[in-house]
RNA sequence: CGAGUAAGCCAGAUGGUCGCGUACUAUAUGUACGAGGAAAGUCCGAGCUCCAUAGGGCAAGGUGCCGGGUAAUACCCGGUGGAGGUGACUCCAAGGAAAGUGCAACAGAGAUAUACCGCCUGCCACUUAACUCGUUAUUAACGAAUUAAGCGGCAGGUAAGGGUGGAAAGGCGAGGUAAGAGCUCACCAGCAUCCAGGCGACUGGAAUGCUCUGUAAACCCCACCUGGAGCAAGGUAAAAUAGGAGGGAAUGAUAAGUGGCCCGCUUAACCCUCGGGUAAAACCGCUAGAGGUAUCAGGCAACUGAUAUCGUAGAUAGAUGACCAUCUAAAACAGAACUCGGCUUAUAGACUUGCUCGUAAU
RNA sequence: GGCCCCGUGGUCAAGUGGUUAAGACAUCGCCCUUUCACGGCGGUAACAUGGGUUCGAAUCCCGUCGGGGUCA
């Protein structure tokens, strides 16, 4: 795994998991949770800091879809990035129900996943 | 006013808060820029890269009225012919079936030539009728010959008519004939030759000759075009047991490049020497290009030329989002991935212009 | 992103222009059996989709849709 120093990280820096290796290693040995809009996956890193990757499959829609439900859940896990537990990768793949869900719906849908992981800090 | 037809244009805007990619700098509360008309399908054509500076032959594939435009095209423009529409206008893979081969199920007599029915002629047999002759005889009977009609058979002529079929030997009328037939004639249709016009497709005209099924998105013929692969190409640095560099031997046989085959070309192996520890990433290619806009000139047009002016994405788990306010309600199809020219397909709503037809008024 | 292949009943599939689209498994009904299975008889059910060529298209040509493979 590639050396990430701590000096590198910025409280509120966005990172991305790139890596096919990462993804596979999350998917085989981190725990995973779901609702009908979501599954999630979440691995420790010991890099005290939160990784985070998404996956939207061709099944969901065409390439304006994709890249759109990709942006939202983007948008807001940058929003609930904050509150959360340092430390872990975390990567969120789209079902097809998604579709019928908008902005606040994926929001909602994804605190209650963080939630129900002890990811999210609820009393800060 | 209504209906229609053709062409063009836009593809939410503005403001605020948070956020993303690239570049730059004075390095931070920074500045600038940041998806489409189809970015799509990957159907054509090119640039670019590698393999011979892309070579020869066969095969295979593509295009297919004519002329022009273009880097090129299966695209575009103009014309010809055909089809549709009252019209504006739209559509057409539109060479050759008279070079040859194949196929044409079922139906039908017969499918590229036929003779089933029918019509006509001749011969034979039978029946009937009429008339004549002979024998017996009162009418009448029998026999023979001739003629006519009918039915049957045989031989021949015919392609008018029948009914099938997508298609049946050019159509229709008259003459003609035993019956018929382009057998002959008039008109019409088509083909060949000729003359005139046009760069040409083709158009017009007279005479002479001829009458030919369809199918080439069946094989084929003719004309023209095409070498293969694709940015996951390819290269730089780095590099192994498989990779690299240098030198030698060999010019046979083998393998690879070469992805239809053969020839040709290039490289490799076989030996010796050098150097070297990582497994999937980094960098280049990567965006200024057959670019856009305006004016003028040429051209019916597509387009071309000159001048001026503009600066316009470059990601690599893949950058444009979220929320709020106003515009009546912000919504259609849809996301660059080397680049460009076309085609095809998807598309809410809104706008502009030309033309045609109908109705009414003047 | 590039390149290539394939779509025939519920499933596997034959069919390369021509009569009603072959067959197997599955399914439904009847018979057989005390019943089930096996077996026998019969039925339902399909050319992905839109155009074109042709007298005639599952087949030939073009477009669209869907599915799959491959290339570092």
């Amino acid at each position: 795994m590639r050396p990430f120093l701590q000096s590198e990280v910025y409280i509120h820096d966005m990172v991305k998991i790139k890596r096919s290796s990462d993804f596979k290693n999350v998917y085989r040995y981190g725990k995973s949770i779901s609702n009908q809009y979501i599954v999630m996956y979440y691995l420790e890193n010991n890099l005290g800091i939160n990784r985070v990757g998404f996956s939207v499959s061709k099944k969901v829609g065409k390439s304006v879809i994709r890249n759109r439900y990709k942006r939202l859940l983007y948008e807001n896990f940058r929003l609930l990035d904050r509150d959360l537990f340092k430390g872990y990768d975390i990567i969120f793949i789209a079902r097809n129900k998604i579709i019928e869900a908008d902005f606040y719906m994926v929001g909602n849908a994804m605190r209650r996943l963080l939630t129900k992981s002890s990811l999210y800090m609820v009393n800060k």
